[in-house]
DNA sequence: TCTGGGGTCCTAGGACCC
DNA sequence: TCTGGGGTCCTAGGACCC
């Protein structure tokens, strides 16, 4: 039996992490094919950082997040073509990729709009032949090309991911499981700790003061140590790269716990009306999502600052408890209406701004206040679902508070969108010929 | 001139209690 | 002069992820 953990214990497990290469380009890739082949960044809201790039862009060492602006004689000198980011369109792609997906094990956790785990432990094939096929699958029906790590634990799987991305030679499937053990830790020993899932910049940093510089050595550290030094999760992190499962799958995503809508400004505002305008459109939006998820807020808050790179800087939030949890976009609006006018001061100008809800309970346990009056909770709850109702069939938007404004002032720019091929009836591509 | 958005989890430290 | 120990709860901020 090669397929069990050592002392003849429950079978190894066979987790799969896919991940698609490049996600945005790549979506921008399957509508656009003069695209490919071409250096390609996409770019983050207002135009303002990369946040996807093509192999070319890639070689020429761009770094993720940098800002466009910075990049100007760079991109002239080597055409790079910059897209506008258009998340109706990535997040249409990344439905029918998940859709694919699942039809290759019943346990599957969607992670991030362009990766997923499956349990592939126990079915038919080998983890080679079935990251194949699914492979093959998501570019048939998606045309978007992805690559597999198999092994025993969630954050292997990743690293056995970054191999597949990293070497051709794998031709974009790579199993841990099936490699000797040795060999898996040579590769570990040239990968830096930032390449494991968890281990970020700071980290790193004091890792390497520790002398802890790969991967490899983070898996042989003594995890109890880890915990003393650092955390419990880092000592997670540890036993799972030694093959021990700490994370489970997780096929339900929890409810949220907060949500949060914010934007930075296309030019920056000055006045209190356009903020509050803005403010009130980010209330309608994180309120959508809060009753989407069937939950009220016991706490509504509201932020905003002005240039982080410029003087003078100014920065403030405030947060206000509710008198009984609600999801009535009206009484959240009018809420962080009120906050917004605490900390703003005139004389500034602000390039961002957003409000977050907290404190988040189911909307069917809420627990009315002495001062309700449980009609009007009825009511509020109806017209709510109406609202959604109506924007859902006509598009976001449809109806709105007045307090939005009618034309945004405080809309970003997007000067390179492409359409919205597969979302607006008007942008879906038609055939030549 | 131009620097993203939306999340989660953990820890440290203070207040408070017995 | 001597000045406990342990627990909870809350918040702010750091670190991480994509």
């Amino acid at each position: 039996m090669g397929d069990s953990s050592g002392g003849g214990g429950a079978p190894r497990r066979r987790i799969a992490l896919i991940d698609c290469n490049n996600f945005y380009v790549s979506c921008e890739r399957v509508f656009d094919p003069s695209l490919e082949g071409r250096p390609v960044v996409v770019l983050s809201n207002n135009d303002g950082c990369v946040v996807a790039r093509s192999p070319e862009v890639k070689a020429l060492g761009v770094p993720m997040g940098v800002p466009w602006f910075k990049l100007a004689e760079l991109a002239r000198r080597h055409g790079i073509v910059a897209l506008s980011s258009n998340y109706a369109l990535y997040g249409d792609m990344s439905r029918r990729v998940m859709a694919v997906l699942s039809r290759f094990s019943p346990v599957q956790e969607v992670y991030s709009i362009d990766e997923c785990f499956l349990d592939l432990t126990g079915l038919p094939g080998s983890a080679l032949e079935q990251g194949r096929e699914i492979r093959e699958a998501v570019r048939r029906w998606t045309g978007l090309p992805v690559c597999v790590g198999v092994a025993a634990t969630k954050t292997l799987a990743k690293l056995a991911n970054h191999a597949a991305k990293k070497d051709p030679a794998w031709e974009g499937v790579c199993d841990f499981n099936e490699l000797p053990p040795e060999r898996v830790e040579r590769m570990m020993a040239a990968w830096p700790t930032t390449e494991i899932w968890g281990v970020g910049s700071r980290l790193g940093e004091r890792l390497a003061g520790l002398g802890i510089v790969t991967a490899l050595g983070l898996k042989q550290t003594p995890p109890g140590q880890l915990r003393r030094h650092f955390s419990l999760t880092l000592e997670r992190t540890a036993l799972e790269l030694n093959g021990v499962s700490c994370l489970a799958l997780e096929e339900i995503a929890p409810p949220r716990q907060q949500i949060l809508c914010s934007r930075s400004f296309g030019a920056p505002i000055p006045s209190l009306e356009a903020l509050s305008e803005a403010v009130v459109h980010f209330m309608s939006r994180a309120a959508e999502k809060l009753r989407r998820q069937g939950s009220a807020a016991g706490t509504a808050g509201v932020f905003l600052h002005t240039n982080p790179f410029r003087e003078p800087r100014y920065s403030r939030g405030t947060s206000s408890p509710l008198a009984s949890p609600t999801a009535d976009v009206r009484l959240l609006a009018a809420t962080v209406l009120h906050g917004l006018r605490e900390i703003y001061r005139p004389g500034l100008l602000y390039k961002k701004a957003g409000v977050w809800l907290s404190d988040l309970t189911p909307q069917e346990k809420t627990i009315p206040s002495l001062f309700d009056d449980p009609a009007a909770s009825r009511r509020s709850r109806a017209l709510m679902a109406a609202v959604d109702g109506l924007n859902q069939r006509f598009g976001g938007g449809a109806v709105r508070l007045l307090g939005e404004g009618v034309e945004p002032r405080w809309r970003a720019r997007t000067e390179h969108r492409s359409p919205r091929y597969t979302t607006r009836l008007g942008e879906i591509p038609v055939a030549r010929g």
